[in-house]
DNA sequence: CGTATTGTTTTGCC
DNA sequence: GGGCAAAACAATAC
């Protein structure tokens, strides 16, 4: 379930691999992955292309190009993994390209990339240069960039009648958070996820902007978090699934005060939270 | 075999 | 026309 901080790990992974390397291959197995571009298209932008740098943006990979980018957006199982010189792109034990395995790519120095993803709601796509301001038009701020500040939150929030939870989720409002770090930053935040943005004074819209960015930068820390099938591209899992206080909890002691967690169905996602530490 | 899982996009209502 | 909620979509594990 990669969301910013998973993104965020595979990014710093890939940076320090990929630039300077030329594509020489590129195979698509399901070119459903590509969300409509075509195969050929795709293929043909790539090719011969020297990478450049590895950037993120919300929940995207840019894997920087001289002409445009290579766009991963990793959806709920996605995972890339590279390997170069001697290391293999296969950890031990695995077995590697499988079927899930969608995008295989050969760079130089026997460098390669793979792109898997076992429930396909990821995406491969070439963006132009042209294409790419469009695309992240009207995105949300990144909430660790100096953009996203409590004026902001507060601004924003004030003028929305919905839950805090799907206010956390829409990607406009803010970019880069999912399921996992929205039930954990309004638990830190003291929150009640029902809450609506509106109703939020500001005392408490910088608890939660303080909040958010406190869980984000632990997560990072972390290397993500691995509940089920997270691995960053040398198949290391993230640690931040040890830290978690209210997301996959139910049942459990909330820490801070021993009320059982709960969960239910809000914004159409699970959402977890203490009764007695989010009452408002 | 129905249910749960999640992020993004689309649809239709107000 | 924007905010909002719900559905659609992608596919698998259990």
């Amino acid at each position: 379930m990669p969301e910013l901080p998973e993104v965020e790990t595979v990014r710093r992974v890939l940076h320090k691999h990929l630039p300077g390397h030329q594509i020489r291959a590129v195979q698509i197995e399901r070119p459903k992955m590509l969300r409509g571009q075509s195969k050929t298209t795709f293929i043909r932008s790539l090719i011969n292309q020297k990478i450049v740098k590895v950037e993120r943006r919300a929940k995207y990979l840019i894997i920087r190009l001289q002409t445009g980018s290579l766009l991963i957006h990793l959806g709920m199982s996605g995972q890339v993994f590279t390997s170069g010189g001697k290391k293999p792109a296969v950890a031990a034990g695995s077995v590697l390209p499988d079927k899930h395995t969608h995008l295989r790519m050969r760079l130089d120095k026997d460098f390669l990339l793979y792109g898997r993803d076992p429930r396909m709601f990821g995406r491969y796509q070439y963006l132009s240069p042209e294409a790419e301001k469009d695309f992240f038009f009207g995105m949300g701020p990144e909430p660790l960039g100096k953009h996203f500040t409590p004026e902001y939150l507060f601004g924003i929030l004030k003028l929305r009648r919905s839950s805090l939870k799907a206010l956390l989720l829409n990607q406009k409002v803010i970019a880069g958070l999912g399921n996992i770090y929205t039930d954990e930053a309004l638990f830190q935040a003291r929150l009640s996820p029902f809450l609506a943005g509106e109703n939020l004074t500001r005392a408490q819209t910088l608890r939660l902007h303080t909040a958010i960015r406190t869980i984000l930068k632990k997560a990072i820390c972390a290397r993500g978090t691995s509940i089920s099938d997270y691995l960053d591209p040398r198949h290391k899992k993230g640690t931040f699934q040890q830290q978690l206080r209210v997301y996959g909890q139910e049942g459990n002691a909330c820490p801070a005060c021993r009320t059982l967690i709960r969960k239910t169905v809000l914004a159409q996602r699970g959402t977890h939270w203490c009764p007695r530490c989010q009452v408002s």
